[in-house]
DNA sequence: TCTATAATAGAACGAACGTTCGAACGTAGA
DNA sequence: TCTACGTTCGAACGTTCGTTCTATTATAGA
């Protein structure tokens, strides 16, 4: 860490690449920077985000050093456009799909399933974005943790809305806290050929909370085993 | 990195330092060795492993550099001892109070419950443990590898059993993997003064876990697949 | 075509890294 | 007292780190 903080006149880099929602088109820039992205966030998985080099980034995209700094300006600022695409690509997707249900129970299930298919199709993210939760420094991180708070916001909600439906009486942080529990450390165990694909997962996980969240004994509801979805 | 892995003559710092559950006496070497893993899991757990260098040890230790490796070889057998010291007696504790009781729920519940005080007495350490998982190469990682297995094998163990008692139908290992997710994943957010002790963790979590194993009403539409291993 | 600028790379910068060396100190047994 | 050894440290070793400098090549607008 070498760096010195001081002025300087923006840069290329500075600017914030275009969401990966925009399919094909993107300017030669952004298309490379994402390619610089993708590998970055491989690395960062597999070796964490202070085990790797930008050396060990130069070799995975195949571009020299310079050419790394051409298109972001420093390693933490790679760690942040990683996991802010990340995150921000879960929340909208999980809001577009709680749009269409009204159903607490199937509100809670919609986000445990939409956690998990995202998990299942870009793991190298969603790794990154749990286990390096505490690696960037004070000025990058409060952007991360503000996506973060809504999305904690966002489940409480959905616990605060079942409570209510069905007049129950549990501590929702600590539901909320444990369902993050059970979908984050996914990311240390999970294996498709053993644990079957998101859905099924999805299914299983929703049960424990859901069910584990009613007390036993109370008059059942039919409503309970509907179909799923 | 500079080392040379050339052989060299056996040092004192190779013993292996006598469990702490040795009260007061330890030799002064075993003494100073526990005074510098003390030290070096906390500043493991704020900075991360690969984070924290040895200077930053050295000096929340009180100690210089040289003085560090009187007592351990190298930074990554510092980590190996503060994992294998952590796991060591989480499992031992474990072990203890499981021989005492042998209703299967209450041995789940035992088993949460040890996690948790243990967790609450041990912050840093059991960071370390979960965090740093994957930070030991090969040839170290693979005592961690073993205690861990065994502690997987044992909570399988307790989830069989009481599936088997109560003619149960779930997957034990997603089960298992969700608990242990619940319960590794706490050092991410408890707040002793929001979340309460221990014990009443233990009993909330034991509570979404338990009820969640057992079915509610006869009929299931359809059995999400049973059993795994 | 010429020209401005985007894109790339080799080489280097200074700092920080894990680790080692040689010398000094403290203390206990002879 | 001398000797042996556990303990401690300042200073350095060689390497790797994140980053930047300078120069060269591609590219697109005029």
């Amino acid at each position: 860490m070498a760096a010195s903080p001081a002025i300087r006149a923006p840069r290329r880099s500075d600017r914030i690449p275009r969401a990966a929602s925009n399919r094909a088109p993107a300017t030669r820039f952004d298309r490379r920077l994402g390619h610089i992205l993708e590998h970055a966030t491989e690395v960062f998985c597999e070796k964490g985000y202070e085990g790797a080099s930008m050396r060990d980034l130069s070799r995975a995209t195949g571009m020299s050093l310079a050419g790394l700094y051409h298109y972001c300006e420093s390693k933490e600022r790679l760690l942040f456009l990683i996991q802010k695409h990340t995150f921000t690509t879960i929340l909208d997707e999980l809001k577009a799909r709680l749009e269409n249900v009204s159903d607490p129970e199937q509100r809670i299930r919609i986000f445990i399933l939409n956690h998990l298919e995202y998990f299942v199709s870009n793991q190298p993210g969603l790794k990154v974005l749990s286990h390096e939760d505490e690696s960037l420094k004070n000025g990058w991180s409060s952007e991360i943790a503000g996506i973060k708070r809504e999305y904690y916001r966002i489940c409480l909600g959905l616990m605060d809305d079942l409570r209510r439906q069905r007049g129950l009486d549990f501590n929702a942080r600590t539901a909320v806290m444990s369902l993050f529990g059970m979908i984050n450390w996914i990311y240390t165990w999970y294996n498709p050929r053993v644990d079957g694909n998101a859905k099924a997962l999805a299914e299983q996980m929703g049960n424990i909370v859901l069910n584990g969240i009613v007390h036993r004994g109370k008059p059942r509801r039919k409503s309970y085993t509907s179909s799923s979805r």
